[in-house]
DNA sequence: CCATTATTGCAAGTCTATTGCAAATAACAC
DNA sequence: GTGTTATTTGCAATAGACTTGCAATAATGG
């Protein structure tokens, strides 16, 4: 059983284990891609579970808010996609342009960027995205 | 006058020169921030140039197809933006959270890590996004 | 200048995502 | 378990970015 699904997080935060919650965090543990507010909503759908999408954005958004899931910006993909933390190291993507998989990337490269940037530009850097787009092998 | 406006690359794919794209390329020329499609099409209002918000998107999509100029799309900003291309480098931006302020940062250091990328995953890898965000001097 | 064909403006439509509000339900005290 | 209360949900409506259909307009080539 997931830690996220007993409900500590929200708990904490003055906020309810319910089960749409419930049902939104197993199907992101059992599911391998990160997951669209649509993707999630059909695939709950075919799953039986009554759930408006609605409610798919609203969960999606106070799961982000408390931590347990990771709102990625897919490159122009005009829609976001979410998947759980879990205590996974901050990571990147790859899409495939044709078939749409995506791939984890196990690594990111900007810990010194960042610092170059800063001293560059005066920012202070809070943030970024990396994300690639491709052919995967079943694709080229 | 920039070269783009005389139109060749237009004229090259069969298409026109007209007055509504001279002034999108003219006012992404003087402007030296990426510009959204509503922020063309009011700043062209001001301008007291007649355009259709329609017609900047078609305009930008032309613009972008015929390799003058780039969309970006930033860090969670539900939004597109464009910029001259000019035969500039390709680069990447940082944008401050508070005020919007885009930076230009003239650095890519991504080929190495494509090529590590192609090799672990077996994809090819045809393009990325790389958006760095915070809080500019200012706004510190 | 004329004919052809691309381009534009307007209206309507699509898609992603958000908001208001009444009804449903989870958490908690008893 | 029962009841109370605040959170959450579903539905309808709305917002914002962007696209499409089509008739009217305007740029090019001869």
């Amino acid at each position: 059983m997931l830690e996220a699904t007993t409900g500590q997080g929200l708990r904490a935060t003055g906020r309810r284990m319910t089960r749409t919650r419930k049902a939104v965090l197993a199907l992101l543990e059992r599911t391998h891609q990160p997951l669209s507010a649509s993707e999630i909503f059909s695939q709950l759908q075919e799953a039986d579970v009554a759930i408006d999408l609605v409610t798919v954005y609203r969960t999606v958004n106070v799961l982000k808010e408390i931590g347990l899931v990771v709102q990625l910006d897919l490159h122009q993909e005009g829609q976001s996609r979410y998947e759980l933390k879990e205590g996974r190291k901050h990571h990147h993507h790859i899409r495939c342009q044709i078939c749409g998989k995506i791939v984890d990337l196990l690594l990111c490269p900007l810990k010194k960027l960042t610092k170059l940037i800063e001293a560059r530009t005066q920012f202070i850097v809070g943030d970024h995205t990396l994300e690639f787009s491709g052919l995967c092998p079943q694709c080229q």
